[in-house]
RNA sequence: GCGCCUAUAGCUCAAUUGGAUAGAGCAUCUGACUUCGGAUCAGAGGGUUGGGGGUUCGAGUCCCUCUAGGCGCACCA
């Protein structure tokens, strides 16, 4: 952990027998700072030792003497408690990332091994939604976590451009499109097609049936659902990749579910071959009953493939390209049971990388308590929550800092930086109700109040006018507020790999504001630049490593940190 | 019907994975140094952690049960 656990781990096993594992392990840090910078329960010991938890805090306080790093040690009821010097913690805190820069909190326990990551992945011919915000920016900030984690991470975004839905577009374009009207909205056109065919399904039930036969056709090639298909996924494309510009996302792979066409037929001759596929019902199945799961479908009765099985050639094929130390997919909770089978499958198949595939699962986002629904044609577009954030913080910028020089820029970090954050904010497991207010929040628990901070801080470092030095005095160091502020920085490389390993963005969000909000208490309370030259030099040394770590944790995030604002 | 998820302050969420007195933001009300950025800060009110049982030194967190909501469960993705 650092050098105080070590230090304070090596007092207690020399007194206790009980392995240092076990000791790290139950090491905290108390609730409140009063209580001391450590902690150590000792309900652990009470078994082993046969005594009251109390009165074994009791006895080993009394005996532990003070170190150079530990200076004070004492019992409160079950509890072990231990203060260190906060000369040394400022030291060894504050050294530490002014070396490292925006690389503190990097690590090398990525060791170049593969994390491939699934995310965003829209379907083609249906407008990107802020339904399609989670993924997207979950998927994001994992690239840049495990990317700072040492990991070799590639994006892939596994296109929806496939399946029935298109046999539905293709013939719904054929029954009403104009072209005319496609070239000038492409997307818009073909989800007024797509909601409308949905409509009209209904009444007439035969439609669907003839759906399904375009996307036979399309599947075997036929030319004509083919060039409509071509043009309905270009024109796609062309405005996703406009929203991704604006999000300031990437990826290293963009193949979306076509791209594995020419691989579903030897990947049901395997599946076949390894005795696992039957027919059921006329459908070609992989039978999982005996795992309390519904069969997995490979083939439709008409022959035509589906969802899973061009999932399963798509693990296949990235392993095989990849060989990943684990492949995430970063796709919503209404998938969980689909990613069951397909990771049973895989299992079945005899692949032991069947278990390093993960489904990183996220509530939905509802509008007014409802679902929002591509097929009712009840949808936000990301562009329009984009623009309007955007346009918010222009407001707002034009209202507090005319004098700003490069307003446009700023006005887009802060704005996309709002929508991100109050998206990853919240823990991946909950449902977000979309709220244009919450959303689009400027003070608070928000991107804007840690990118305000950010440009405060750069502010002051600006106002200094003196390149901070390593030659600092960590004695003047010693007010509450300061050594809060650097036990928090020094937990920021925990939090990292805290939130890797729970596939969880939001821990960051929440270290971030916690951060902040310990600064500009500090900031309200303490002079920072003053007559004192030494302590002056003190304290902007540590402006200068909170100002790092936010930008480093707001990197994370995916999101700008403007130095004015 | 079966399976999974969720329920914490008026609203939106935390709580370092079982630890000390359950914390923030928003909203409401009251305030803030005639020098560092007021997109900030301080204070106030606001809780039977959905109900009930259990496990143990200790439960918002684990188990059982009930209630409410959501999602999924064969040819959509």
């Amino acid at each position: 952990m650092n050098i105080f656990v070590d230090d304070i781990i090596k007092m207690i096993s020399a007194m206790v027998d009980i392995p240092e594992q076990e000791i790290r392990d139950s090491v905290e840090v108390p609730p409140d700072e009063k209580l001391g910078d450590y902690a150590f329960p000792c309900f652990v010991l009470s078994k082993k030792l046969k005594k009251a938890p109390n009165q074994i805090a009791t006895d080993l306080a009394s005996r532990f003497k003070p170190t150079e790093l530990i200076q004070e040690i004492y019992s409160i009821g079950p509890y072990l408690n231990f203060k260190v010097s906060k000369t040394r913690l400022a030291e060894s805190v504050l050294s530490l990332i002014f070396e490292q820069g925006e690389n503190y909190g990097s690590d090398n326990t990525g060791n170049d091994k593969t994390i491939l990551i699934d995310f965003s992945s829209p379907n083609i011919a249906k407008p990107f939604g802020i339904g399609h915000l989670r993924t997207t920016v979950i998927g994001n900030s994992l690239y840049h976590i495990f990317t700072k984690l040492g990991f070799k991470t590639v994006r892939i975004n596994h296109l929806g451009d496939w399946g029935t839905q298109f046999g539905k577009v293709i013939l719904a374009y054929k029954m009403w499109g104009d072209e005319n009207e496609l070239i000038k909205d492409p997307i818009a056109t073909l989800y007024d097609l797509y909601v409308r065919f949905h409509r009209e399904e209904e009444k007439d039930p035969k439609l669907e049936e003839e759906a399904r036969l375009w996307f036979k056709k399309l599947e075997d090639g036929d030319r004509e659902a083919k060039a409509l298909w071509e043009k309905f996924r270009s024109y796609s494309l062309e405005e996703f990749n406009r929203v991704y510009r604006i999000l300031g996302i990437e990826f290293d792979a963009i193949a979306g579910e076509s791209f594995y066409n020419d691989q579903m037929e030897p990947t049901i001759q395997e599946i076949k071959g390894k005795g696992l596929a039957e027919i059921s019902q006329d459908a070609l199945v992989v039978n999982l009953e005996r795992f309390g799961m519904p069969p997995c479908l490979l083939r439709k009765k008409d022959e035509a493939t589906l969802y899973a099985t061009r999932d399963i050639a798509a693990a296949i094929y990235r392993y095989n390209t990849y060989h990943f130390y684990k492949s995430l997919y970063v796709v919503g909770t209404a998938q969980k049971l689909h990613f069951q089978q397909l990771f049973k499958v895989l299992e079945l198949m005899g692949y032991q990388w069947a278990y390093d595939c993960v489904h990183v699962d996220f509530g939905w986002i509802k509008f007014k308590q409802e679902m929002m629904s591509t097929r009712k044609g009840n949808i936000i577009l990301l562009e329009d929550v984009l623009n309007k954030s955007i346009e918010l913080s222009r407001r707002i910028i034009e209202e507090k800092n005319p004098e700003l020089e490069n307003k446009e820029e700023v006005a887009k970090e802060v704005g996309i930086g709002a929508v991100i954050f109050a998206d990853l904010s919240t823990r991946r497991n909950k449902d977000i109700d979309f709220d244009w207010d919450q959303a689009l929040s400027f003070d608070g628990e928000s991107a804007p109040y840690v990118q305000y901070t950010h440009a405060r801080l750069c502010s002051l470092m600006r106002k200094y006018e003196k390149p901070i030095g390593k030659e600092v005095d960590y004695r003047v160091i010693s007010t509450d507020e300061e050594i809060t502020l650097i036990k928090l920085l020094e937990s920021f490389p925990r939090m990292i790999k805290f939130a890797a390993e729970n596939y969880e963005p939001s821990y960051i969000c929440t270290f971030l504001i916690d951060l902040c909000a310990n600064f500009n208490r500090f900031y309200q309370q303490h002079r920072i630049i003053t007559e004192e030259a030494g302590l002056t030099d003190a304290r902007m040394f540590l402006v200068k490593a909170i100002q790092s770590t936010l930008k480093n944790g707001l990197s994370l995030l995916g999101i700008e940190a403007p130095e004015r604002m």
